[in-house]
DNA sequence: CTATCTGTTCTGAC
DNA sequence: TGTCAGAACAGATA
């Protein structure tokens, strides 16, 4: 599921994987998905990995970047041995396949794994023989390639306009309440907005997408309707470690639940386990007698406690 | 079968 | 200026 905490999970599994390998080909099934000149990274070294709010980067020799989003369907396969290819479903042992594939994004059920599938873009292959598929059902994804420099923090050039880092230290409760009361020309005025909106804007805060803006707002026990400026300061500091909490939470699963990806039950498992409101709706509240709520808020789905989210 | 839902983000109309 | 629908697209689910 391509957000912040799995976009990090993918991060820190290519970061072990894929760090001093030389790209030997990259293959284009859907051209519209990859920017730029895709011949300009063959040959070169894979020198770093890493995440800007929901966008993967992989650093390359020559001054030279890939950018990843995987928007809303989109996934990163990496399958390190031709060897070892399933050959059938029958043969899909989850401790074999966890062993040589690493696989992040959005769940596909298990038949989809023999890579590459329908859904494949792109096809990264490494000087190891292993190979890095980025598939999308939805093509909403992309790649693209750019100047490493150009990826400086400070710079929205090719990163877009974002909000601090929400697990890094310069992300204080002070900076969420600033950030949310803000209101100047050529940025949206949050002050009217439900909360739960107001965190989903990539300015305010980078990487909270709509199940963990759910989670966050269960976690601060504040209802998601509320508008931001209403807040008090206790609530914006118990926003900001609900935020904090839903992303560790996420990122915590993300990981151990990436070698049972393969199970029958997987994908099920995924984030239904996990989360506290999302999806959840009818079920009985996991911090009250309550029963979990579903409404919409900014056109997007919402859960929530009526009971203890106040 | 049809209708409606979906984890993202940008754009343009009103 | 703020709000909203629609667009990119494809599949799962009711």
């Amino acid at each position: 599921m391509p957000e912040l905490p799995e976009v990090e999970t993918i991060k820190l599994g290519l970061q072990r994987k894929i760090v001093g390998l030389t790209i030997k080909n990259v293959e284009i099934r859907s051209p519209k998905t990859f920017i730029g000149d895709h011949k300009k990274v063959v040959g070169q070294k894979v020198l770093n990995v890493w995440r800007r709010a929901k966008i993967l980067g992989i650093d390359l020799d020559r001054n030279l970047t890939l950018l990843f989003h995987l928007k809303m369907t989109g996934q990163l396969v990496l399958v390190h041995s031709a060897k070892c290819k399933v050959q059938s479903r029958k043969r899909l042992s989850t401790k074999h396949y966890s062993l040589n594939t690493f696989v992040g994004g959005h769940p596909t059920p298990d038949m989809q794994y023999q890579m590459p599938n329908s859904h494949t873009r792109v096809i990264f292959s490494f000087s190891d023989g292993s190979h890095l598929y980025f598939n999308d059902q939805r093509r909403f994804g992309w790649v693209k390639i750019v100047q490493s420099e150009k990826c400086k923090v400070q710079s929205e050039e090719v990163l877009g306009k974002l909000g601090p880092e929400p697990l890094e230290e310069g992300f204080t409760w002070q900076i969420l309440k600033t950030n949310l009361l803000l209101s100047k020309k050529g940025r949206i005025n949050h002050k009217s907005q439900p909360v739960k909106v107001a965190i989903m804007d990539q300015e305010v805060v980078a990487g909270v997408g709509n199940i963990y803006a759910s989670e966050a707002c269960f976690n601060a026990k504040l209802d998601p309707r509320k508008k931001v400026k209403d807040l008090t300061d206790q609530e914006f500091k118990k926003l900001h470690q609900g935020i904090i909490k839903s992303l560790k939470e996420g990122i915590k699963h993300g990981g151990s639940t990436r070698a049972h990806f393969v199970n029958a039950e997987g994908e099920k498992g995924y984030f239904l386990d996990y989360a506290n409101v999302y999806g959840k709706e009818g079920e009985k509240c996991r911090g009250c007698s309550g029963v979990v709520k579903k409404i919409t808020l900014g056109g997007r789905g919402t859960y929530f406690c009526e009971n203890c989210q106040k």
